[in-house]
RNA sequence: GCUCCCGUAGCUCAAUGGACAGAGCGUGUCUUUGCGGAAGACAAAAUAUAGGUUCGAUUCCUAUCGGGAGCACCA
């Protein structure tokens, strides 16, 4: 006789009617009442299962659930914008995607560290000090940078000779000439400036921003050892690692001598495992660079960079596309000012009569976030003002609402100990929330397994639309009797911390009145 | 040309082998706004096409059509 369901060991499936029971599984199996399980029944080579109304009681007291420490490690890269380029949506979604799952780790018992892999060296520089140079321009804003960036892409279309002061620039920058690296140093504060600016209005803080520029030393003695251990092969004047199974081999050094972002990521690798030796590492990085990992990835393993129980993972997230479905090109200056979208957002949120500024940026920036987070991480997203501004549906705010509605219920009584009794005949409204509150657990659980966010806001979403149809048709306060009262207030208040909590691993505020 | 990802209601998205494919927006009708109507109820509406594997396929495999991304010296 079974203890509990899972040392049954199959998986057990969510019906999709509520009359089929609370689980279900298909094929064999003998599975006993206990203290869990009130009964089965087996109907068309499908077992179900119902539970006890008294444990799916307990659970109202026991979700959220407090967890240990688990031991293990885990570094997520995220965020990663470029110095001297605005922050754009693109770095949205890796901002915003990196800080769900680092805070769902966290929660799982992981030690989780989070690195901004800060875009502050490469070609790109070449071309900026080559362009700052040849205008004589003293003018390093962000804004001014930009544009010298798209004008010389522009000019670079006619004039080959472009490309080749741009890279000839990039290596003064590193053979360390004063004048590029007074000028680096110029444009690195500027942007910082404006990230941080980004970052408090998303109220992202990122544990360390080590940035490529770090591995500059760094760099050397990965190339040093790739040669060493003759991984290193000479091709086309340029030093390349071949990777099996891909075409493309990796870049480490160019043959103009200088390294490339795959040089630096290798360094990467390496420092975050000796530093850290972490079970896992995160990429929270564009599809648009899956090759790019690929290659990172299979040459840092023959290069015995991270060791055999370290999983290493590109989330591969989708890019946020226009309305005509199409890309967002940074080089021809068609991007959309992030700062903007923010700001219009919490303008939104006041104009809706969120008492303070306060609760209109939480309602805000949380809307925003709820979009791009309640999609599939993997899939493309049409960026619709409208739609990432939604105030009402599936969203950021219905949520924030809901929560906002149990605070206001649970601010009217006295004392939060409520006692209900197992022989209390639930409605099916009642039912259908406390059918569902306890898979919280696993549901995250989930979420971290498949990097996928979009599973807990699916989750707390359906709970919401749970709870306000129960409100709707149910009154707490005014109930039929004290039993009914004190079970439905007890729901509230599990309603309302599962929101809070669930929400927090979003990275999304829940204020008490909006 | 090669590689990878994706085609689900009018639109934007869910559902990683299970029972009758879920939502939101929009549309139509409705709910004494008395615990917060940023809410709730009802209705119409979808798996690109053709095969295959399976007791069972939106899901796995093959082909076709359509969209996106990438293909060493940008990141």
């Amino acid at each position: 006789m079974q203890k509990s369901i899972k040392e049954l060991g199959v998986k057990l499936e969510h019906p999709a009617r509520e009359e089929w029971g609370d689980w279900a599984f298909y094929g064999e199996g003998n599975i006993q009442p206990d203290d869990m399980i009130e009964r089965t029944e087996k109907v068309g080579g499908f077992t179900n299962i119902w539970l006890k109304n008294e444990w799916l009681i307990s659970q109202l007291s026991i979700v959220p659930k407090k967890r240990e420490k688990n031991g293990k490690t885990m570094v997520i890269d995220y965020s990663a914008p470029n110095i001297a380029k605005p922050f754009g949506i693109g770095h949205l979604r890796s901002t915003i995607i990196g800080q769900a799952l680092y805070n769902v780790y966290k929660y799982l018992g992981y030690e989780v560290i989070g690195d901004n892999h800060l875009g502050d060296w490469g070609t790109q520089f070449g071309k900026l000090l080559y362009m700052i140079e040849s205008t004589k321009t003293d003018d390093l804003s962000i804004e001014h940078l930009e544009k010298l960036y798209v004008e010389f892409h522009k000019r670079a279309e006619d004039d080959k000779n472009m490309e080749k002061a741009a890279r000839e620039w990039f290596w003064r920058l590193e053979k360390g000439d004063g004048r590029a690296r007074e000028l680096w140093q110029k444009c690195v504060e500027q942007s910082i400036a404006e990230f941080d600016r980004i970052y408090e209005l998303l109220g992202v803080k990122i544990d360390n921003a080590y940035g490529e520029s770090f591995y500059e030393v760094r760099m050397v003695v990965v190339i040093e050892e790739a040669k060493k251990k003759q991984i290193a092969k000479k091709s086309l004047g340029a030093l390349v690692i071949e990777v099996p199974g891909l075409k493309t081999p990796l870049m480490l050094v160019k043959s103009d001598g200088a390294t490339t972002y795959a040089t630096r990521d290798l360094a990467t690798l390496k420092f975050r495992q000796e530093m850290w030796n972490p079970d896992i590492i995160i990429y929270e990085v564009g599809t648009e660079q899956a090759m790019h990992f690929e290659q990172v990835f299979g040459a840092a393993r023959r290069l015995g960079y991270v060791s055999e129980h370290t999983k290493l993972v590109h989330t591969k997230h989708g890019l946020y596309l226009d309305t005509d479905g199409k890309k967002f090109a940074t080089r021809e200056g068609k991007s959309i000012k992030l700062e903007e979208v923010l700001q219009e957002a919490i303008k939104r949120a006041k104009k809706l009569g969120c008492e303070d500024d306060e609760t209109a940026k939480a309602v805000g920036i949380g809307a925003i976030k709820y979009f791009d987070l309640s999609h599939n991480v993997q899939s493309d997203i049409v960026f619709d003002w409208e739609k990432v501004m939604a105030l009402e549906g599936n969203s950021g705010p219905y949520l924030q609402y809901t929560f906002a509605r149990t605070q206001s219920v649970l601010a009217k009584v006295q004392g939060s100990m409520f006692n209900v009794q197992s022989t209390y005949k639930f409605n099916p409204e009642e039912m259908a929330i406390l059918r569902w509150i306890y898979r919280f657990e696993e549901v995250v659980e989930e979420a971290a397994e498949r990097f996928a966010p979009n599973l807990l806001c699916n989750f707390l979403f359906e709970l919401a639309q749970r709870y306000n149809t129960f409100y709707n048709k149910h009154s707490i306060l005014q109930a039929e009797s004290t039993s009914s009262r004190e079970l439905r207030l007890l729901i509230t208040e599990a309603v309302g911390k599962v929101l809070k909590t669930g929400l927090g691993l979003l990275g999304i505020e829940a204020p008490d009145r909006m």
